[in-house]
DNA sequence: AAATAAAATTAGGTAAGCCTAATTGTGTAT
DNA sequence: ATACACAATTAGGCTTACCTAATTTTATTT
């Protein structure tokens, strides 16, 4: 049985993985965590022990097979979690993280298939973050931030980069939501930011912050 | 904050003193916690302290209002989940307690009330108990076990004395669902034992054993 | 290559929530 | 009133998951 820290400590592991990469600091899971470095070191040393991980002394740690199909799992549930909050409980994307960390925790293999079921089998959760399976398979898409579009592009809405409430907020605000259509109209050269026409109407000018946050498909 | 243990604890005197109406004794509570007797006196002190019980040395506890606030409040959500599973999620009366004991630790008041929502406002849980409102108040039904009735009556099946699983499934197995309407045809004065009619279809015989834990109201 | 800064580890400690073994209290039968 | 049985408590200990302070390792600058 893996526990609530062990669960916590592998889906961080897990994203400060594929965010970087490289091998896992201390620090950055520390950091991550909000846990003091010394007793992140405590820790992974268990963990190695029981084959969650691979711990190379100051070096770092990486999952081990164990590891990621254990933090898959959580990620997989969290986002289910966070769909029917969302889609069934009329809850705004913003909203939801917290309460998807604790329901992620919930052990019962059956309550995730009928929940998956119960959802229609969505591949991705409210943020467009794609939904692994059971074995911890993704199916992936062809998603790119529009940063990396050209004049004339003409993409789908389809996931964030970025998941503060700030962020999200603000796309809320500005009413661009996952699925809208974006067609690239003018990208100023100085600053990089976008003048695009949203579902063939509003017409916006998105910064390049913005732009790089935004998740799109080429239709 | 209160922690999962506390929340057990609070759970469990509540049951117990609900049920035998009167101080809740520490070997009572190791044995429904499954926790020694020894650990349970020490956590009870503590508990004292912070006013969530009131506790007589040697003569055993029971809820300060708080700690009845705080019981009732999980016992909602214990309860609303129930129901949740059971008409969302497709899960059979005998299959949601597990589940629900490790849902009703999750805190987030707005998840609970739109989940109250989402559900039609239940005023009782699968197996017919009550679900108390957001301030702990009940609305209280009529109900009594169908063995105190008398032949003739006929009554509607609104609950169960007794959650174990083998009663759940033996009921089920009879084909004798909650709403059911039940006449009383026989009484055997050597046994107890109840001849009913079913939803005016199915004549069944149930033993003492059985009508003790229907619980049910006139109609 | 030496000095310094930053990261990681070690050592020792704490709180929560449990345990066993030993002791004390309480209630019932003689 | 005394003895016995059982319930409750006390005392001392353990594990998990954290902490701070001190030390060591690694990386970077001069």
């Amino acid at each position: 049985m893996t526990s609530l820290a062990e669960e916590n400590y592998l889906k961080a592991i897990y994203k400060l993985y594929e965010k970087n990469g490289a091998m896992v600091s201390t620090s950055a899971l520390a950091e991550t965590l909000q846990i003091n470095a010394a007793s992140v070191t405590d820790f992974i040393k268990k963990m190695a022990a029981k084959k969650l991980i691979s711990y190379q002394k100051s070096k770092g740690v990486s999952l081990t097979e164990q590891g990621r199909l254990i933090a898959l799992n959580i990620i997989r549930k969290h986002r289910l979690w966070e769909v029917w909050l969302v889609n069934n409980l009329g809850f705004k994307w913003d909203e939801v993280h917290e309460i998807a960390e604790q329901l992620e925790h919930v052990i019962s293999d059956e309550l995730i298939e009928n929940l998956d079921k119960h959802l229609g089998y969505p591949k991705a959760d409210p943020h467009g973050d794609l939904i692994p399976d059971a074995k911890g398979r993704f199916i992936k898409n062809s998603s790119k931030p529009l940063l990396e579009c050209t004049k004339g592009d003409k993409v789908k809405f389809t996931g964030v980069a970025e998941h503060s409430n700030s962020f999200l907020q603000y796309l809320t605000k500005s009413n661009i939501s996952l699925g809208d259509e974006i067609v690239v109209e003018v990208i100023e050269e100085y600053d990089n930011s976008f003048q695009v026409k949203i579902n063939k109407k509003e017409r916006k000018l998105l910064s390049k912050e913005v732009v790089k946050n935004l998740l799109v498909v080429v239709m």
